[in-house]
DNA sequence: TTATTTATTGAACGATCGTTCCATTACGAT
DNA sequence: ATCGTAATGGAACGATCGTTCAATAAATAA
């Protein structure tokens, strides 16, 4: 038919999720984009629409893998304690390996919210959800092997650990150590304990 | 001497204060902070100095207030675990009763690090830092009154508090339901009983 | 090879950005 | 009353914002 792309769409998508995620959406402007894509103004335009649309498909692409991260991996049927432990290891090494303190597009666009549209505003406030829902299922999985106790899992705790989360992920991207934050979860994990 | 000034400058810089809370620095224009804070451009930059200097003002002024909340209030020799409770169950009526979420100045900045200078950035961290250094005072004088074990007043646990007050913000900001989010602090709260 | 379709490039659009200049207005001191 | 000073409001600055247009380059189908 006609001419291929010469960019690979995902690859380029990642330096925008990247660049949102950094800056912001304010803070990032379609030059920064065109830089840090790495492809032309008008291919950004011709394969994402418009900023406002890139930033969704960013976010959605970004939504989409945290939800692997969080649902996928903490709502199978073998997920539970130790699967949470597991999950919030993994958060904080992965904020601390974060040097230039990114932090989570999800936390990020939240404090952002305003700025966003309302169908990006919708997609966080879904994608930031799930944390808590997939805390409960890990929660209900762990008392049915008799790791926790029953009472424990209920929704007031699975949103405590998605409170902790959202706290963990500021703390880290402000410069709280890695050894503090595990420290924060080992005294908050003990309650199940 | 002069023509006095028609408006009132901590006034202004409340306004100021608000719109850089609710938008942010980049999302916040100048026309913007003309219309919000009442008063015309030039009287703006010749009170303020310019855009990043007046956030700087804005972000000190609500600094300072944050810290009375938290340094004054928790670091007095009389507050204990009830002040400690009384300072979340503030902070949750404060966050639930803003209704345009516009959330903490202090953790909006800490997502918008990036975007500030230096200066701005490193203000930032000094009065975010002040939490945990408050929880800490009050844990101390808390153990002191034999309100709680002496085990309990160290700073991975006036951190935790630290990290749960971000994350309260950031929930509530998300549209928590207080009920939910002073449940959270119970069961946190609950660790020191 | 040629025709067709699409990616790419760079210039340019109007709008808005932060900032400044300037003329005007209004108040305090003499 | 009038002079001096500072606040005010509006126009305008160059730069950048998001977006689009038009010309060129390139790859496939015939």
């Amino acid at each position: 038919m006609a001419r291929p792309k010469s960019f690979d769409t995902e690859q380029a998508l990642d330096k925008a999720m990247y660049l949102f995620t950094l800056k912001g959406y304010a803070g990032t402007s379609m030059q920064d984009l065109v830089v840090g894509m790495g492809i032309s103004r008008q291919s950004i335009y011709d394969t994402f629409g418009n900023k406002a649309e890139l930033f969704r498909q960013a976010l959605e692409k970004y939504g989409s893998m945290n939800q692997i991260h969080f649902s996928t991996v903490l709502s199978s049927p073998q997920a539970d304690m130790d699967t949470i432990r597991d999950r919030f290891d993994l958060l904080i090494r992965d904020a601390t390996q974060d040097t230039e303190h990114k932090g989570c597009m999800l936390v990020n666009c939240i404090v952002e919210m305003h700025l966003l549209d309302d169908k990006a505003s919708s997609r966080v406030s879904y994608f930031h959800g799930l944390w808590a829902e997939a805390f409960l299922n890990a929660l209900n999985n762990a008392a049915t092997k008799g790791q926790i106790r029953a009472e424990f899992a209920n929704e007031n705790m699975s949103h405590l650990l998605a409170t902790l989360t959202s706290g963990l992920l500021i703390d880290a991207k402000a410069g709280t150590s890695a050894k503090t934050l595990s420290a924060v979860v080992d005294i908050t994990l003990s309650i199940f304990a």
